[in-house]
DNA sequence: TCATTAACACGGG
DNA sequence: CCCGTGTTAATGA
């Protein structure tokens, strides 16, 4: 366990921290698709990740769900820190975007390292200040972005986060991270790969440029 | 004008 | 047959 956090984290956290993660911490793998958070639920522990990609998401009323962004290895999850210290219910979803693993720690524990560890107290402002950073590109993409730019910025941030021009994917799967409807996505795809953009093919989208 | 909804045909697994 | 895809027509914001 030294070994999977030292590999993602020893940059970040002193040696005697990255030995406290390992007393307490829980491994935990989870799948891609599982639903690590849900709107509503409390949090108890605040997630690490060492490897895989989780995407959060946000929810309207009538249970629509938007992308907001994801986290990669290194990451944590700022939702939970305000969740954990204040006692409040999640008010986001967290799915797992392909098969994941986290390194699980308990609320005290991370309440107790913020005096004691200054390394540890610069990681969760500075995962604020990232996740911050991600939320209002979310909201400029949404608030700017006609849909084709949205789409096609998805396209990418997907793509860079699996490392791999070819991704597997439904146009019905785009259509509800995006929060719109298959038909357009379908024609906006098409226009994609008459730009030679793209190649469509059954589940799958592949890029022919980068 | 552009998105959404419903509906339909096509085709691969 | 079922599901994903491509398209169209009607309707709405």
């Amino acid at each position: 366990m030294i070994e999977k956090i030292s590999s993602n984290y020893s940059f970040l956290f002193e040696k005697a921290l990255i030995e406290e993660i390992s007393e307490v911490g829980i491994i935990k793998k989870v799948a891609k698709d599982d639903v690590l958070i849900d709107i509503g639920n409390y949090v108890r522990s605040m997630p690490l990740l060492i490897s895989g990609a989780i995407k959060i998401l946000r929810q309207d009323n009538d249970g629509n769900d938007l992308l907001l962004y994801f986290l990669e290895k290194g990451d944590t999850c700022a939702m939970t820190l305000s969740c954990c210290l204040g006692q409040h219910q999640s008010e986001i979803k967290a799915v797992a975007e392909v098969d994941t693993e986290l390194i699980m720690i308990p609320v005290q524990k991370m309440e107790e390292w913020t005096s004691k560890y200054k390394s540890w107290r610069n990681f969760v402002f500075e995962s604020y200040h990232n996740r911050l950073k991600e939320m209002l590109d979310a909201i400029d993409s949404i608030a700017f972005l006609k849909l084709d730019d949205r789409l096609l910025k998805y396209l990418k941030d997907k793509k860079e986060l699996l490392n791999n021009d070819l991704l597997e994917i439904t146009h019905q799967q785009i259509a509800n991270d995006l929060n719109t409807s298959r038909v357009v996505v379908s024609r906006l795809l098409k226009s994609l790969e008459k730009k030679q953009i793209i190649k469509l093919e059954r589940n799958k989208i592949r890029f022919l440029v980068s």
